[in-house]
DNA sequence: TTATTTACTTTGACTATCAAACAATATAAC
DNA sequence: GTTATATTGTTTGATAGTCAAAGTAAATAA
């Protein structure tokens, strides 16, 4: 159990310190793409629920948002039903930013389990699914 | 491959929030925490090999160190044989706090793995042991 | 119709961070 | 041995990310 322990704290750390550099190399920061990310993988949405995901205030989204606007990342529109909400969604640069960084998680993801069997990947993928649930 | 993929981007988010809540708790920050960490894991090292190991400049380190020595969790000594360097190491208070730490990570391991049968433990060491060779 | 809640923005303060300039010491070149 | 170069750590100035609190507008409840 430990050693299992020592494990994940060790992989968590090098996932981490891949997504740096990573993200490093597109010219944009971390919070800025993982904004990006969020959107990408769940669709346009409101403030409030990106703000919730991102698990940061609505404050400091609204000055992420104003700079991901400016960089030609995303847009605002407004909400169709309630008029207090505004929609933030990503432009056709902002999908091709989130395309390229999940080429590059796919690709890592081939990369850290070739020397891995079938079944090992069966394991871990139904173990990863059972973890994720225990959170 | 995909559906790994998103397992292990799901389980890095879950842990990341899971991280960033427990050490809310101890009432120091996540850079704090961390060095903290780096120290208790591996023992009193030079400001130079703990700002790599943190992926730090050394000048964001020594105001970082400035604070924990202040808060009483971690000292500064002279290191013998270059008069440049400086080692900094936890006291006991400082060691009191990672073990706290380490502790909370075993639980959530324990957690996490509940569900999981004793062969599924192992092809998940086994595998994490070769993935984390593989970054 | 009024009171309360919700969504977003703005502002002020704080922390983490880096790059660059600096001082002290160690190491390499000659 | 002396000089030149590299390394270690600190300081300083600038920038980004963050929150809490106050403010505005709109939706919902009383």
């Amino acid at each position: 159990m430990h050693s299992l322990n020592n494990l994940i704290i060790e992989f968590y750390d090098k996932l981490s310190s891949w997504e740096q550099s990573v993200v490093k190399d597109t010219g944009y920061s971390l919070a800025q793409v993982h904004t990006i990310e969020v959107l990408g993988s769940h669709g346009s949405m409101r403030m409030k629920e990106l703000a919730d995901r991102l698990a940061i205030t609505t404050g400091t989204l609204t000055v992420q948002v104003d700079k991901l606007v400016k960089f030609g990342l995303i847009t605002r529109s407004p909400h169709e039903d309630d008029r207090r909400s505004i929609l933030v969604g990503l432009t056709s640069e902002g999908m091709a930013l989130h395309k390229h960084h999940n080429r590059m998680h796919i690709q890592l993801t081939e990369d850290i389990t070739r020397h891995l069997d079938q079944n090992s990947i069966d394991v871990l993928t139904k173990s990863f699914e059972k973890m994720n649930r225990e959170f």
